[in-house]
DNA sequence: ATCCGGATCGCCT
DNA sequence: GGCGATCCGGATG
């Protein structure tokens, strides 16, 4: 029968690692084409990896939202390092966000991962994120997600094409399936229609009223 | 289902 | 000195 998906150590158990060029392009873009892709990594603990399914883009000096509003900075250095390596930043004295840095018109500019659904180690997660009641509380949010694949300051600066933290192609999320409103949490441009997420995925950490009809 | 405050600390004003 | 690209638990309707 259908027995060749060999349990046995495999390199990469998605596809390639997205390559730089990826990441070179407009931040809008990179933060769309992001969902669908999977986030993965390895640590002497495992492999834990899952779907991003919901993302957000900051651009540049003059996106106020963005931590690059401050300018060049130790803190947001790596916004003006090379497209493709992960910007992880410390925030409310207790947490880790990881983003991808891309780059906009030579702009300091990243996309925030927002979710994932997890797919890979799921008992290392659980293991990681003892307060989550469901597997959804696992990754819904920037924040546990980082707690459930234990990214933090040792990941700020990896590449994310060849270190302990790769993004690797996926499955293609159709356009109607995509939606699209302000990012979560801020108060500076929080009208600004930048955040990606992908339609009724249970992952997503802010379903959108709009969507939310059916449950009446 | 929704709202609110506390936790906790690095960074900018 | 004050505020975050957050999360959690408890109170409220």
């Amino acid at each position: 029968m259908t027995r060749n998906a060999a349990p046995r150590a495999r390199r990469s158990r998605f596809g390639a690692p997205l390559p730089a060029t990826f990441y070179d392009r407009p931040t809008e873009q990179v933060a769309r084409d992001l969902l669908g892709t999977v986030l993965e990594h390895r640590t002497a603990e495992g492999i834990a990896a899952g779907r991003i399914v919901e993302t957000e883009a900051y651009i540049g000096e003059h996106d106020l939202a963005c931590h690059a509003a401050a300018g060049k900075t130790n803190r947001t250095a790596p916004l003006y390092g090379p497209p493709g390596i992960a910007y992880v930043y410390f925030i409310y004295g207790m947490y880790w966000c990881v983003n991808a840095v891309t780059r906009a018109e030579g702009e300091p500019s990243a996309v925030l991962i927002r979710a994932i659904e997890p797919v890979v180690g799921l008992d290392l997660m659980r293991a990681r994120r003892p307060r989550a009641r469901s597997e959804i509380e696992l990754t819904n949010g920037p924040g546990k997600l980082c707690l459930a694949l234990a990214i933090g300051r040792k990941e700020n600066w990896s590449d994310l094409r060849r270190s302990s933290l790769v993004i690797r192609a996926g499955t293609p999320v159709r356009d109607r399936d995509v939606m699209v409103t302000p990012r979560i949490g801020v108060s500076r441009c929080a009208d600004w229609p930048l955040r990606w997420l992908v339609r009724d995925n249970p992952w997503v950490s802010k379903t959108p009223r709009h969507f939310l009809a059916s449950s009446g």
